[in-house]
This record gives structure tokens, sequence and C-alpha cells, in this order.
DNA sequence: GGAGCACGGTGAACGCTGTTTGCTTACAGT
DNA sequence: ACTGTAAGCAAACAGCGTTCACCGTGCTCC
């Protein structure tokens, strides 16, 4: 047996910092697995614990609280979910536009309906922890939002749709347009309130479709919401001048 | 002092059973305030026992368990909602069908921006208490889906819009709505599939819009999502020919 | 190589939670 | 007036998040 050396592999880490890493990654997935076996109230600090081998106190070296690991496991949910739909994005051919946004919103529809309570968390109500825009859940979250934002971009650019102008925006709607493309970095010469106004409107309708889905509002009136998910496709897509594949 | 005779009001209960549903009301009331105060997690026995002056045990002679308040809870929301979306819909002349909608459709975002954590309740994500179908608030829930029904009937009998044929319908999606349709009590007589199809369309709509806006997911992003609400609507009405209106 | 220190982990404790069980008390109906 | 039923309570069990004092190991620095 040799000692073995450094690995160039987690380069700055001491072996101390990786060993800390692995536990803390094996809370998180332990605390995940609790999640979606009985949903956000079943994750309890005490139960991981006890499942690892330690007792609770001790996890309090790897989170501030039991919102800390929430928090920290939504930011892993939304990166998770943009890795998700950017494989799915990159899948397709660059110059495939139309293919590769139906893609993309497919696969945002298959990781949340793999991952309902994963996608609760992310997307549901603020629970207690409202406070879930901490600690890169807020990053994470911006970065998933910019992968439609590079979609809609190139749209944009290729003059698919026809771009409301402001005189058929109302002026109090336009202020809030204007605020939203300069949080999201966009400049005004960059995109125009109508193209702010048709990306939210598209988002709304594709949010609502798959909140609708995953927190199962029409399960007992509906069993197979995909059909209807593929007929909104469609109806969708037209607004800004994408044409539909079926899957 | 007289002793008080049996009054006409709450005919048929006697004293007991009225100073029971009395207290009942209380321990709601309770809840709820600790509901919208704190949040789901927010609501315990003991806390609402404590607030009444009694012990945490008393309250199982009202409700089977915490869960089972819960229930009760969303099932008095759902009245609740539907009596508000009811008034907006009858403050208006009875052949006004198109300012009927238009009414409550913002009734229904209004009570759900005033009941934040009620709505949540009502259409967030199934908590542990999934069984939220239960114990009248099945019944309730299709009371209030009743309103929308009965509106969208109102329009497809004066052919407002184009229905579009099973032809244009993928043969998937018509099994889907003709179970709709059926667990509904509409006869297929009544409502075409296309029919069922373009009134889900317009609920996916407003749910996401509402929703999304409930549970703040552009909060960060834009401040005030009315204009967006203003704006979304005369593109969902246009679909089932309804004529906007400036509030 | 030995001293010191930071870190990971433990046990006990506080205060909170839902829920069950047995008991007492007060009221309602006959 | 008597009796049965229902309301409410005290105690207890099991579990939770969180804090505190403490201990041992392993790393670092001299």
């Amino acid at each position: 047996m040799h000692v073995e050396e450094d690995k160039p592999t987690a380069a700055a880490l001491s072996r101390r910092e990786r060993v800390r890493e692995a536990t803390a990654q094996e809370i998180k997935q332990i605390a995940r697995r609790h999640l979606v076996e009985q949903g956000p109230p079943g994750v309890s600090l005490r139960a991981i614990a006890r499942e690892m081998g330690m007792t609770a106190p001790g996890l309090y070296r790897y989170f501030n609280s039991l919102d800390d690991l929430l928090s920290s496991l939504t930011a892993d949910f939304f990166t998770e979910l943009t890795e998700s739909v950017q494989a799915a994005d990159q899948s397709l051919p660059e110059d495939d536009v139309d293919g590769r946004i139906l893609a993309s919103l497919r696969a945002f529809r298959t990781w949340a309906l793999a991952n309902r309570a994963e996608f609760a968390l992310l997307f549901g109500p603020p629970g207690p922890h409202q406070r879930r825009h901490e600690g890169g859940a807020l990053e994470a979250g911006q970065r998933f939002a910019a992968i439609f934002f590079a979609l809609f971009d190139r749209l944009l650019q290729e003059r698919r749709f026809e771009v409301p102008g402001d005189a058929e925006l109302s002026p109090v709607l336009c202020r809030q347009l204007e605020a939203f493309a300069e949080q999201t970095g966009f400049t005004t010469e960059n995109v125009s309130n109508g193209a702010m106004r048709v990306l939210t409107s598209c988002w709304v309708r594709l949010y609502g479709l798959v909140c609708m889905e995953v927190f199962q509002h029409l399960s007992f009136v509906m069993a197979d919401m995909e059909p209807l998910f593929e007929a909104e496709l469609p109806d969708i897509l037209r607004t800004v001048g994408v044409s539909y594949r079926a899957p």
C-alpha cells in the first residue's frame, strides 16, 4: 500500500475540506430523499442525523439551521433544473432554434414532474423559509431564467414575431416592464417593452401549465395532463413565431 | 329574568349544538389568523388552545386532527372565495355577460391577493395534508368551479367564439377532455371536446397568472403585477369572444 | 517531534409540537 | 331528581429545532 498523494482533482481543497464537503453532500442527499418521500415538513434534522449515525447538533457544523439546509437544497435544485433544461437545449444543433426551444420547454415540464417536491420548493408558495432567495438560490434562479432569456433573445434577433409597440401597452405596464428589463440586465436598447410583454406572457402560461399539473389541481378530473401540455405548446409558441413539432 | 325559549333561528339545533358550533367557529377563526400571520406551519393546536384559554386535547372534541382542521379551513376558504366571485358576478346585470366574466376574474385575483395564505392552501402544492379534498373541501371546490362553468356555458350558447372541432385535437387529448366533461357533469351533447379545450386553456392562464403573483415569483423583478394582469385579460378573453373593458 | 489549537461530534437540556389515555365536571333529557 | 353524555383537563409519550458545555482527534506551527 502506498500513501495516496494529493490528487490534482479538487485542486485547492485540503483533505479536511474534502471530507467536510462529502458529508455535507450526504446530508443534502438524505434530506432530499426525505423531501420527496414525505414532503417538505418531513425533512427533519434529527431524522437525517439518525440515518447518518450522527446526532442532530452535529449537523449544525454544516448548516446554520434547517431553513439553511432547505435554502441550500433549493439552490441545488435550481442548478439541477438548469442543467437539465440546458442539456435538452444543447442536444439539438445550434441553428435549430425552434427545436431547442421546444426541447427546453418539455425538459422543464419533465423535470418538474420527475421532481414534484423539489419543484414545489422552487416554484411553490413561499413558506416560512421565505428567504429562499438566499445563499446562492437567487443566483441559481437567475441562471435558470437566463436560459430562456437567451433563447428568447435569439427569437428577437431573428424577428420571428411582431413585437407590440409601446402605444399598445398601458403606461403603468410599461413602467413595470422597464423595471423588469433593468433588473434582468437587459438594456432598454436591446429589448423593447413589447418584447418583455410577450416573454412574460409565454412564461406565465408555461408556469401555470406546469404548476397545475405538478400540484395536481385537475387530477381528479383529468388523469393525464400531457396531451393538454402538448396542445398548449403550439398556441404558446405561435405567439413568438416558433413552429411546433410533435415530440 | 325569563327563561330563554327556543328561538326560531338555528331551527333544529339544540342549545348544546349551538355553543358547540360557536367554539368550533372560534377555533377556525383563530387558526386562520395564525395561518395568515405565520403561514401554514404556524398553525398549532396548542397555540390555538392557549389563546382560547383551553388545552390542546380539548380541541380534539371538535376536530380529529390538525390536518382535519386545515381541511375544514380549506373548505371554508373555497366557499368564501366562491361567494366573493359570485358577488362580483351578480353585481352586474344578468345580461351583461362580458362584464360579469370580467368582474369574476378580477374578483378571483383580488381575493387571492387579499388572502395569500388561504389561496396557497387552496391552490398551492398538496402538502402532507394531501387529502385536502376531504370533508366538504371537494364539494366546495366543485361549487367554485361551477361558477366559471356556468359563465362559460353562457358563452357557448351565444356562440361567442369558434369552437375547434375534434379534427384539430389529438385523439389522446380528446379522451382526457371527455373524461373531464364527464367528471364535471357536462354531457357530451352539451359541450364538445373543443369547448372543454378552450375552457381549460383559459383557466390555466388565469391560474398561472394569479399563482405567479401570489407566490411572488416575479416580485424581485416586477413590483406591481396588476398591469400585467390587466394586459393579459384581453388576450385571454379574446379567445372566448369576450370584449375587455378597463377596470 | 512535541505543543497548541481549531474543528467535528456528543450528551444533556429547553421549549415547542401532535396525539392518546383516563378522569372529572357540568349540563341535558327523561 | 337521576342518569347518561359530552366537554375539558392533567399527564404522558414521542418527536421536533436549537443551544450549550464538553471531549477527542487531527492538523499546524514552532
